[in-house]
DNA sequence: GCAATTGATGTAATAACATTACATAACCAC
DNA sequence: GTGGTTATGTAATGTTATTACATCAATTGC
C-alpha cells in the first residue's frame, strides 16, 4: 500500500516526533501540541494509529512510547521484523533490522504453527556513551 | 543466585500466575488475591517485582502483563534471551529459547557498543489452533 | 536485653497510559 | 445535494503503575 496524505492531525504528530531526539509517549506528543490545537489524547491515538498502519512510526512496548521510523527508504513495502536498541541512559533508539534473525524466527514459529502478525523486539541497555 | 524462600505474598502472587491458563495483569491478579487479603495493586507489583527478579515470573510488555515462567529446571542460573508467541485468539503464550537468535542479537548489539541489559522478544499472532 | 538496621507489609492518593461513547464537520461519489 | 465515508472534537471513563508515608517483623551488633 503506498502512504496516502497525511491529515492535518497526523501531519503535526509526524513532525512531532521526527523532530524529537528520542521517543515519546502520546500525552507528551500532546502536550507538544496543545499550541497547534491539540485538547484531548484521543486526538493523538488516532493520528498516530495510523502513523503505524503507514509505518511511518513505530511503537516502543517496553516503554509505551513511540518513535519516527528511521528507515531512509519509502515505506511503500513491509521491512519485516524490527528491532530496537534503547539506551536506560541517555534515551537514544536505535532501529534495526536483521534477515537472519527473522528467519530464524521464522523457522521457530513455523516448527509451531504458529501463525505471525507482529514481532517485537525490544534491547534495553546502555549505549556506548553510556555504558 | 539462589532464590529465597517466598514471602506470604510473593506465594500468593506466584500460585495465582502459575495456576492461570494464560497472562494476568496485576490488576487480575490483585482480584484474584481479595480473598487472601489483598487490598491494593501495590501489594502485588511488589511481589511481582521480586518474582521477575528470580526470574520466576516474565513480564510481557506488549500485553501490560505477567506469566510464571515455563522452563522446567531450576532458577538459579539466567536461561538468556526469552522470547514468547502470544496467540491473539485463546491468549495461549508459549515461551522458548533460542540459542542462535541470542547469538545474533549479541554480535549485532555489540557491532554498535551497545551493552545489553534485558531483552523482550513478543510475537504475536495465532496460534494453530485458532489460526 | 535492646537500639539500630533492614526488609516486608498496609493504605491512600495520584500519576501515566489508553479507550469508549457520542456529536460534529469535511470530503467524495453519484 | 443526498448519502456514505473519513476525520475531528469533547467528555468521560477505564486500565496500568508509582509515590508517599506509616507500621510491623526479623536480624544484627552491642
Amino acid at each position: 500500500m503506498a502512504t496516502p496524505l497525511l491529515t492535518k492531525n497526523q501531519t503535526l504528530v509526524m513532525d512531532a516526533l521526527s523532530h524529537s531526539e528520542g521517543p515519546m509517549s502520546a500525552y507528551t506528543i500532546l502536550d507538544k501540541l496543545r499550541d497547534h490545537g491539540f485538547r484531548a489524547p484521543l486526538q493523538v491515538y488516532r493520528a498516530l494509529d495510523k502513523l503505524l498502519e503507514y509505518g511511518l512510526v513505530h511503537r516502543l512496548e517496553s516503554l509505551n512510547a513511540f518513535v519516527a521510523c528511521t528507515c531512509p527508504h519509502d515505506h511503500e513495502h513491509d521491512h519485516g521484523v524490527t528491532a530496537f536498541t534503547i539506551c536506560e541512559g541517555c534515551g537514544q533508539v536505535t532501529e534495526f533490522h536483521d534477515a537472519a534473525i527473522e528467519q530464524r524466527l521464522s523457522a521457530l514459529t513455523r516448527a509451531q504453527n504458529f501463525k505471525t502478525e507482529k514481532t517485537t523486539i525490544e534491547i534495553r541497555g546502555h549505549c556506548q556513551s553510556c555504558a
